[in-house]
DNA sequence: CGACGTAATTGGTCAGACCATATTGGTCAG
DNA sequence: CTGACCAATATGGTCTGACCAATTACGTCG
């Protein structure tokens, strides 16, 4: 994310997300952001069509306007979470517990619409978890291709951009947390076992309560990990 | 929309999902296409962080390759739904499953998190619902009100965001589809009756049943607009 | 105090220049 | 013929400065 227009916009987020500027608020004219920022107008009118774009400003001739966070596009998830050493606890969770339910949406659609033929490669790929010699990030891996395989198995378009929009980004947050996160082998087996039995049946309903089951160890997982990475390094040590 | 930036990103953006320039493929460079719009290349260069930023390009030193679809931010769908008067209709009812997939989820979180002032808000905007006399549009309004409000009170920011963001995508193509819609009202206040009440006495279990049935409600209605739209229409005019 | 007009400010676009990085094409050796 | 290397060319990144359209701020008047 090297270049000075994408360092301005950096920036300039950090800013609007720390509540330097408010909603509804002006942000200072592109004149003097160039100066402040000793760079040429152009350069600063390209940062900010990156911030008009994520949604947290809306540029008018006049001038720009802070817009409320809440109502800025899904991009701006990854700048919320490069707050801190610590990603917030209660954005990290509920961005699983989306990506969660959409994974299981895209489950259930994958044994009603996928082909024999994708379905036995998603169970190729949820073998390795049915064994013991995993390790710890060797298992994140797996997990991981279990449900890109699914979500591109459901053929859901929408689904497929929310889910790898929000992989990517809490991959960066979730990568720190890699030498935190404890994983339960022994349920993930159990649980892969029953995931791989509901692909090979077409059995939504057990893809449905095994898939919840697997929603939650993930969360309780990551939620550890955050409570052990912030007693290590503290809540709110800042990068 | 206005703008000359706009336009170009506009026209490049539909050049892409039409299939003019292929994934990995290089577009024409910014002089070039700063020609071809008789536009000044700071322009152009704008354009293109748009198109960046939506993921559908990635602007690199030695030339702007073009990236898979699959690969672009929700901001895509607004795009694809703009191709032609129809609208997708397998687009639309993914988009509509998922977000009613999403409301879902919300309402639940709603029941366990929300303050009792703020479920009673919600029940004065179902209350509409429970009558007679709203016309078709006014019952459209009424149901998004309820679902905002459901996202609105479940605190969940990416849960917020992603509907936010698809709802705006789909508004337009929904507008167009009014004079197809047709609703009904019985079916929709006899649901509305089993959603006031599980808001009053939180009861997750009967939220879920009675959303689900709202969602299939929503979905075939909206189904039987796209198909009378498309045999009033056709299905392959162009804008 | 509110309405109106004017000046100043701000964004939108343009032209042209220079530097850093990538691509292309030609040549040579194995 | 193929692969490696090099030089020329092309491409993006940034800069300067100018002009026009739209908005904002301020002063005046009723």
């Amino acid at each position: 994310m090297s270049g000075k227009h994408n360092q301005i916009a950096d920036n300039l987020i950090q800013d609007i997300l720390t509540g330097h500027y408010h909603p509804s608020e002006r942000l200072p004219s592109e004149r003097d952001l160039a100066a402040r920022y000793a760079a040429s107008r152009s350069v600063v009118r390209e940062a900010m069509k990156t911030l008009q774009q994520i949604g947290l400003i809306d540029v008018q001739p006049g001038g720009a306007r802070v817009r409320d966070v809440d109502d800025a596009s899904l991009d701006v998830i990854s700048h919320l979470l490069a707050r801190g050493h610590v990603p917030d606890v209660i954005l990290i969770d509920q961005i699983m517990a989306v990506v969660d339910k959409l994974i299981c949406m895209a489950a259930e659609e994958s044994l009603e619409l996928a082909s024999d033929e994708e379905l036995d490669y998603i169970r190729t790929l949820v073998r390795p978890m049915m064994e013991d010699d995993l390790s710890q990030e060797q298992h994140a891996v797996a997990r991981f291709a279990v449900m890109k395989a699914m979500i591109k198995s459901s053929h859901n378009l929408p689904l497929r951009l929310i889910s790898r929009t929000l992989f990517e980004q809490v991959e960066p947050a979730k990568t720190n947390l890699y030498p935190y996160v404890v994983i339960d082998i022994d349920n993930y087996r159990v649980l892969a076992e029953k995931l791989d039995t509901s692909l090979k049946q077409r059995d939504v309903d057990l893809m449905q309560v095994t898939y919840q089951k697997i929603s939650e160890l993930n969360r309780d997982t990551m939620l550890r990990a955050l409570k052990a990475a912030r007693a290590d390094i503290g809540p709110e040590a800042t990068s």
